[in-house]
DNA sequence: GAGTTTAATATATTAATTAAATTAATTTAT
DNA sequence: ATAAATTAATTTAATTAATATATTAAACTC
């Protein structure tokens, strides 16, 4: 049980000033006791602490209409990185990036298949190595590796359940990573830590809570409330592509009938024209209809049409049932934007019930393929700027 | 902003303390120590403010095996009193009850249309005010009226903005109330105020996630996180009746297709049922399903059956997008429990993606029609007993 | 260059915790 | 029956980290 203790206390107004500092630099000690209602000396003391920490750097004097000019703060963004990792069913993509999110440097690693957990975390721990010996910083400056995996993950341990395309079962990626590089280590299921680079990433602005839906090979959802992950009891709240909307529907990989994903996958719009376009050269593949789409094809842009309205009416499913601020569509199927969100966006506004959910914000991803790495970066980020709750 | 300040720290350990004591009572300042890891210290003399305050008492010493006797610490059940009402499309029911949600006294008051506002503040105000003088209590041991009212309620100002079955718009509740009795008031939704008497007086025990459905003349939901009612961004979180599983099914009264209440409501049943038993005498209700099903009539059977498997369809979905600890099912339509439970389970079972999320506790309430009464009670009780978290 | 304004820091006070000691009340052992 | 041990609750002192107030530092204004 957390109780209310003096580090309690110190902790939330450091937290309160850190985050002020990140979220308003350049700013000076004095804005931030004004914004934030602490004294003075309170700030003070804390900001001396973060400098000593190394989070938080000192920079030129700001303007004074009036007086002792205000000395400027910024998170320090040459001192401390984090190492960002992505797991996807394809290839292996790792960052390195200061405390604001800035990318120095990258790599990125095909995988093949077969693969033994053990050559799988081999190649984790190469790529890894590969990255910070490129970036010629010491490992003393790295603060955590954050890694986005596909499948099911256990959070607590750190561990990928289930990765169903890459064939791997409980591979237990914190335990060897922490052994390995002595490092604070975070693993996280792919959508969700989409979900939470969005929130972070995204300059969506300041929202009680955050839903990003990727649309790609499948359709899966992470919900952010308060600028956390939720969970959920049995850690899959969000799986949104599972969500029955067509009770008769088309039997589904899961079992089940009438699916979202059975509708709207890349796969499921691919199969949808595949049984229209008979006479196309090739196996039809998703982007085979954006492009037919883009070059006037009727069916094509209908099609794409069709799907934007069906994924606008699990989003409106959605909206009801989690009401969040903001939706954030990202993944392959989003690359023709530009046919299905009119008709997305018309599905929800015909659906809601309430005129104010009619103005959930619906918007497209301005990170594209990165959010979800960029997650992977925030689950060790957060640990350091955390706002800490009060409620 | 909430900073971190020494009331913080005192309000947190002060609720850790009363909260312990409600969840626990009979139980002594010593064990409290153990239990929560404060310091004896401390919990002596927040025990003392609350013997002050006249939320705790003390009682009879306890069992001692070698040592001074504990003095066991109690919720003061004959000192202060909390009001609720339940405002339903046919009458207004109040109740008022100790700190423990025990009922000592209730009225009923059967609502005829048309309606005007002026109307049905004073119908509030004397069922109130009569409630009050039967229980033959000072005024000044009331601590507050929970009000949970259908349709669409503004928690921030405590008005009734839409009251279709009733006919009413933009009812000042709270604002009327407060006036007249100079008390606190809260004013909630009746399917949330449900979700949230479950989780309090439910006897469900300490989950972090509940769940209430009600179904029957129309289908809504409450979903309480972290013993918090959750209101979503605009306040419509938890529209679970509205929700679309059947692309190409029936219109709904909200214009849309397919909803899970177009095909498990009360009057959704009785509709199905009519379809087939045209021989019925007199209109058919959902009442006479579930009656002609207890008599054994294969065919209200099924569609019974058949009601608790689309509901299960539901719940399912519900489960993948929120995944909360428990999912409690109320409301009139849950009265054929006995034929509907068993296909609702089977088909949670059947649909559910992982294990674990299988093992979701879905359970028909214990509290009957009361849950949305004593949900009204716990807005006020929160405020007294709500613990304050930290994350 | 004196006076005013603003920024940052130093000092004193205060709230509320924890740790240690004390007092109180029983049970158990001899 | 009395002493020793055990448990409960309270008191006292020390500690933490806030706030309030005063002071120092560094501008700008005229």
């Amino acid at each position: 049980m957390q109780r209310g203790t003096f580090q309690l206390m110190k902790s939330v107004n450091k937290s309160i000033v850190l985050n002020k500092i990140r979220t308003s630099e350049p700013i000076s000690r004095a804005q931030i006791a004004k914004e934030t209602s602490l004294t003075p000396p309170t700030v003070g003391s804390i900001v001396k602490e973060l400098i000593e920490q190394g989070l938080v750097r000192e920079s030129e004097l700001g303007h004074s209409s009036g007086g002792r000019k205000p000395t400027l703060l910024h998170i320090n963004t040459n001192s401390l990185y984090v190492i960002g990792v992505d797991v996807g069913p394809e290839k292996v993509d790792c960052i390195l990036t200061d405390l604001t999110g800035e990318v120095f440097e990258r790599t990125s690693y095909l995988l093949t298949r077969p693969l033994t957990n053990e050559q799988f975390l081999a190649i984790l721990k190469d790529n890894i190595y590969n990255l910070i010996k490129e970036s010629q910083l010491d490992e003393e400056q790295m603060i955590g590796i954050g890694v986005a995996m596909h499948g099911v993950v256990d959070v607590e341990s750190g561990t990928s359940l289930v990765a169903p395309i890459l064939n791997l079962r409980n591979v237990p990626i914190r335990e060897q990573l922490e052994k390995e590089f002595n490092l604070m280590v975070k693993v996280e299921n792919d959508a969700r830590a989409m979900a939470l680079g969005e929130s972070w990433f995204g300059g969506l602005g300041d929202f009680e809570s955050t839903v990003a839906v990727n649309i790609g090979r499948g359709v899966g959802a992470g919900i952010v409330l308060n600028g956390k992950l939720y969970h959920g009891a049995q850690g899959m709240a969000g799986e949104f592509g599972h969500m029955t909307i067509d009770i008769n529907g088309k039997t589904c990989e899961c079992g089940n009938r009438g699916c979202l994903q059975t509708l709207v996958s890349g796969e499921a719009i691919a199969e949808r024209g595949r049984e229209q376009l008979k006479d196309h050269v090739g196996k039809l593949t998703g982007k085979d209809i954006f492009e037919l789409a883009e070059n006037g094809n009727p069916f094509c842009i209908d099609l794409l049409r069709d799907t934007g309205r069906i994924i606008g009416i699990g989003l409106t499913n959605l909206i009801h049932l989690v009401n969040p601020s903001i939706i954030v569509l990202g993944g392959g199927v989003m690359l023709s934007e530009k046919f299905i969100m009119p008709a997305l966006l018309e599905a929800i506004d015909e659906r809601v019930l309430t005129n104010e959910a009619q103005h959930t914000n619906v918007i497209v991803t301005k990170l594209g393929n990165d959010a979800t790495i960029l997650g992977a970066v925030s689950l060790i980020l957060i640990e350091l700027f955390e706002p800490i709750l009060i409620g």
